[in-house]
DNA sequence: GTCTATAGGTGGATAGAC
DNA sequence: GTCTATCCACCTATAGAC
């Protein structure tokens, strides 16, 4: 195997753990100190591979974004396959959430929008962008839906999807501190049991 | 104006200068120094008032639920007196989250939900109480609005207390991220528009 | 109840050797 | 790429004077 554009390992490595520290613990509760300890090197080795924490916090909003996109088109393409529509495509949309929960994690985005206030503004733009991706996504399911019939979809498109988002983040966050996994389940059950799927 | 057992007023501006902090910003950006700096008094100040940052964090989730619960009872009274039902009284439950947030701030306890992880115990306890209070209450509306037939109720009453609590908090921490209050407001009306209030 | 002074720790970040 | 060493800002908390 040639070396190429110089394989980076150990900046995929910081990145898998300080995810997990922010979805577990959120931005403002993890340092350096906290990474570089899993990983057996020193703070300022970290600085090397991301010179600040807020270079950090946009990598790792943009590449939670890149994956989160990648499943959203899998999703598309599973239900395009199947024969599924968009209720399929719907109750995918939830999937997602609940394999993030089965990880004893939170949404990355969620967490970080309980602390937006806080954040510096290359994240908030980044957040920005995460979440409009969502909302457009889901805007076109639900839309397909309610053409098609298949999804009971009232009210504007916008609004729906927006109510998706949030109830889903909502119930991640208090089923990780109140009422576990199950808490999740059912809420999202019942959010998809609204909009007739 | 006799003395009396010592007026706490400076105790009780610390813990309103502290609760529109966390309210904002979250419990753990946000420091004795910044409460200080708005008082015009030093830390150590702030100590003989609050010994610690943790004790301080118990005394704020206690008074608000203490709030919290007398606007209940508020709403309670009011439905009896004025002949109003489960309906009116479900309506007030997220009437008083639309207050909050038209005063710029996030449910003190949602955004303490997303730290749990990070809290001393004591809070997390506190907290426990916090919600179990909340919820109780919800059943106790969603039961009556069942059995009087105002309300729409399906499934257990603890799940669905769960799922109203879970979108209440969730859009309001993306409505003072993403979408502005209007967020809120629309998420409310469909969320107590599917238990037919 | 409030202050000064300070302890003791941790935070993110940098310089420069290897 | 990783290290040692270090800086400086900030944090929670305490001792003791007033």
């Amino acid at each position: 195997m040639k070396p190429g554009p110089a394989a980076p390992q150990t900046s995929q490595a910081i990145l898998d753990i300080a995810q997990r520290l922010v979805q577990t613990r959120g931005f403002n509760a993890f340092s350096y100190a906290d990474i570089a300890g899993v990983l057996r090197i020193t703070t300022a080795s970290l600085h090397y591979h991301f010179a600040s924490k807020a270079i950090l916090g946009v990598r790792l909003i943009e590449r939670y974004a890149t994956h989160f996109a990648a499943l959203l088109a899998a999703i598309d393409a599973a239900a395009a396959q199947s024969g599924g529509g968009a209720r399929e495509r719907l109750r995918g949309y939830a999937g997602i959430y609940a394999a993030v929960l089965a990880e004893d994690r939170s949404c990355l985005c969620g967490m970080l929008a309980a602390e937006f206030e806080t954040l510096p503004r290359a994240m908030q733009g980044a957040l920005d962008d995460y979440f409009a991706l969502n909302e457009r996504w889901l805007q076109g399911v639900l839309e397909a839906g309610r053409a098609s019939g298949s999804l009971a979809v009232t009210g504007p498109l916008e609004e729906a999807a927006h109510y998706i988002v949030s109830t889903l983040e909502g119930s991640m966050i208090l089923a990780r501190s109140h009422g576990g996994p199950a808490r999740f389940d059912a809420a999202a059950r019942r959010l998809l049991a609204g909009f007739g799927a």
